[in-house]
DNA sequence: CTGTTAGCGCGTTCAA
DNA sequence: TTGAACGCGCTAACAG
């Protein structure tokens, strides 16, 4: 392996003069500078990054941690925080915790330990444990998707937006609405947005039957499911569904379908996620876009900010942006 | 930061014994270990992975390139990779070159200088420059979804698949089939998957219309193109048609059905890659499963068996299972 | 403007 | 069985 210290002889200079010319740092002479970087490029020399960080303790790696990358919206995270954070010349260090809690406390120390200089963390909860973990590593973080006090985050309107497709729909003319959401656990998707359904019917003085409000995971199946107990149990059978993610909605449309019901006119409906795929139903879906990559890609600049020490915002909520489409009548 | 040095003082040993202990290696006392042992549970000490690799040449990274996240093929493929992978401890760089030719070259040399283990790449071309490339970096790399001389590759039997889909449709009693392919700089989807249509077309008698024949890139909208190309160009009417993605299918379905075409009735149809949403279309899409997770384990075990010296495979070809569902009739 | 020196945190001889 | 000493490749004082 070829090291600075090689570069420094055949340059005929010492190893601090090479570093300067590398890191652009403090003064080289014009003739000093040139024979450096005509050797560097005659030999394809590039410095150990192992070694700088060693020195510098700074590792220009980013950890991100995530639930899964087979979903649209953690894809689409990363997607822009790749985007800009190869724009400053760093990389990431991907951490998958396939749903579980526990590989999110380990994966928070294994970043630690390989020194990340800051840490992504695209979340689904905010137990306590979680939130003590990061408290507890101290590295500059991130969290996306969900609100945290005293952690820089960035979130969307989720309770906004379902309060906003609810009055779409009763603006339309529904008023037995019904709702498929997840577990509360999940402050964003499971509380908030049910919040914003709950809140807007109640504004609108609706009332809200019980069989209604439903929950499922996220996937495509438990909303086939989450439909078919709406169907199942509710004596007064709604005429739209609000369903939190986009899956959730084609796991109901499944089931409406095959249940011989006509969508929007037996049952109207509307997803959140904007998935590339809900344009292609039939009908084509109401859904809400999160604007994802520009998430990730503000997720980046706060943590490039919070890493170099720039004023950074603490708190950031992402504008959304209404889809309708022919599932709503 | 603490360090072996700290360690080494409270437990009243010296650090190459605090390393002994860490690494299991050479003869340490009983007693001296279960001091170590204590003052190392203690802090929650945890050695520095840089001056670890600065010494032993080893990161236990492995860096995965890939030309995007947002497909399901690539993230099932990484989902599979980091499954087997963090089983022994390594760790994800991730590079999205975003479809960019050129940046493949560039994380290449990238991955080289952050001195990964290994580099995975899921390719979309074997181009002479990448082949170059990756002889020049000389460092151990898997190659996913491509086949290349001299580079341990997992790929697909995608000859095979579309052959068997071509004899599937004849089967059936179709006669005139057409294809919706995508550029063949890509050997495996573009090159393998037509030919193997081809060829069975060939063996059968059957002759190949030459606006059957069209090209998409890898998203929706030119399935959608590629179908109103067919239907628009070819004098004889074709009555089934493969694409090679299940995505070029949606997009092929979503232009029939505009149509008022029915499927299968008026064109059967088949995709490839067996995605989350091909069971839930109308009608459900005949696909090919390739069991690309699987693909991705297969992949971190070459590659960890090439950087522990360990006999390798240079060459994995995938079983494929085929989906038979209700747009083939 | 440049070179010498001194570590960063660790693993690994080599004597003792 | 243990510790001293060295060096991995690099940056950052410091002195010249």
């Amino acid at each position: 392996m070829i090291t600075i210290k090689d570069i420094a002889e055949m340059a005929n200079v010492s190893r601090s003069t090479v570093s300067r010319v590398l890191n652009d740092s403090g003064y080289v002479s014009e003739d000093a500078r040139k024979r450096v970087e005509r050797v560097v490029k005659e030999t394809g020399y590039v410095p150990s990054e192992h070694a700088k960080s060693l020195r510098t303790k700074k590792t220009k790696v980013i950890g991100v941690i995530l639930p899964t990358i087979q979903t649209e919206t953690p894809s689409r995270i990363v997607t822009g925080l790749g985007r800009e954070l190869s724009k400053h010349g760093y990389q990431i260090l991907l951490a998958n915790t396939d749903h579980d809690k526990e590989k999110e406390l380990e994966f928070l120390d294994l970043l630690k330990v390989r020194q990340v200089d800051g840490i992504v963390l695209i979340a689904t909860n905010t137990d306590d444990k979680l939130m003590e973990k990061i408290k507890e590593i101290n590295t500059p973080l991130v969290m996306i998707g969900q609100e945290a006090e005293g952690v820089i985050h960035v979130t969307y309107n989720d309770y906004r937006a379902t309060k906003e497709l609810t009055r779409l729909f009763i603006q339309k003319g529904h008023e037995k609405i019904a709702f498929i959401g997840v577990d509360e656990s999940d402050r964003s998707v499971g509380h908030f947005r049910k919040q914003g359904y709950l809140d807007e019917m109640a504004a609108q003085g609706l009332s809200v039957d019980k069989a209604w409000v439903q929950k499922g995971i996220f996937d495509i199946e438990s909303g086939y499911e989450a439909m078919k107990q709406i169907l199942n149990h509710a004596v007064n059978k709604p005429t739209a569904t609000i369903a939190v993610t986009d899956r959730l909605a084609i796991g109901a449309m499944s089931y409406l379908k095959e249940q011989g019901m006509d969508i929007p006119t037996d049952m109207a409906i509307a997803g959140i996620g904007a998935s590339e795929m809900s344009q292609y139903l039939e009908p084509p879906l109401t859904t809400v876009d999160y604007q994802n990559e520009k998430a990730g890609e503000e997720g980046a600049k706060q943590i490039l900010a919070c890493i170099n020490s720039k004023p950074f915002q603490e708190r950031i909520v992402m504008n959304y942006r209404l889809i309708i489409r022919e599932s709503v009548q």
